[in-house]
DNA sequence: CAAATTTATATCGTTCACGATGCAAAAGTA
DNA sequence: TACTTTTGCATCGTGAACGATATAAATTTG
């Protein structure tokens, strides 16, 4: 079969593309009664380990380019969730802080993550299993990020 | 630690999203020259296994919401990549057709699967151990169909 | 120190992704 | 057959992603 290799069957990178945005999709339940998307969700996760850093060490921890990510910004500025302050030594850089409405979701975001493992589970089964991949995924993650460059 | 869940590295769905938003980076230098994006590709997989299909099951196929391949198809007639015509029985539907030009992109896009697999070769070493993710991430989607309903 | 380069962020245009809604055709029902 | 419901697709609005480009500040270089 000449052209087998081009059957969607086939196809690592479908499945992640897949298995992506129906993981996005189950975190609807959760962060829809917050007002935020995932990826929004995403930036709070970096903001709650650390509090006010720039847009570019933000960026660099999601993988993402700053033009994603300042928009990202822009409208979590507007929902009243992050502030972002001109940097004092470097002047060029915003400086993104949490507003009391940042920090007070933490709290209500503090179980999602065992829901969602709840929800994979009740489907899915195998939690170890999914779990295996996860230095797999960060190997290729690693490897990749050297490819597209 | 509280709030030790809450931290970036303990999220699977955060991998899988950078992994596939990667993945498919790392189709651009074989996708650009074709003047096609990696979901209109997807799209050409699908109608490479089987031409002449409504757009209901692309979608089912692709995993994706007909208001999402509706204007994907559209680009892609545009483009001069397909053709979309009535259907016979069921005038309803939209039966979706290569045209010369989707076909001949067949030949050209033969090789990219193994392009891909020589990239995440290069950089991250082990087809073997990528591959076992597979049919964790078919259960995983599987699941995942179910709980986003 | 002045000019060139790099860096940090922002803006713009295009393409997804998807919830909500609309609409016409088909199918089911009274 | 008339009415209701379902189905297949399209449209609209919003929020990502990201390449290309812009801009100002910092850094390097001559």
């Amino acid at each position: 079969m000449e052209y087998e290799q081009l059957k969607l069957d086939n196809q690592l990178c479908f499945r992640l593309y897949t298995a992506a945005r129906l993981t996005m999709g189950a975190y609807h339940p959760y962060l829809d009664p917050l007002g935020i998307t995932y990826p929004q969700y995403l930036v709070l996760l970096v903001l709650w380990e650390q509090d006010k850093q720039p847009v570019n060490d933000i960026a660099h921890k999601l993988v993402l380019e700053t033009n994603t990510v300042t928009p990202l910004l822009q409208r979590m500025e507007k929902a009243g969730l992050v502030k972002r302050t001109k940097g004092k030594e470097d002047t060029r850089q915003r400086i993104v802080s949490l507003t009391k409405k940042g920090i007070e979701m933490r709290e209500q975001a503090k179980h999602i993550p065992e829901c969602l493992s709840a929800d994979i589970i009740k489907n899915e089964g195998s939690v170890e299993e999914i779990s295996q991949m996860i230095p797999t995924l960060d190997k290729l993650i690693e490897g990749l990020k050297q490819t597209n460059n």
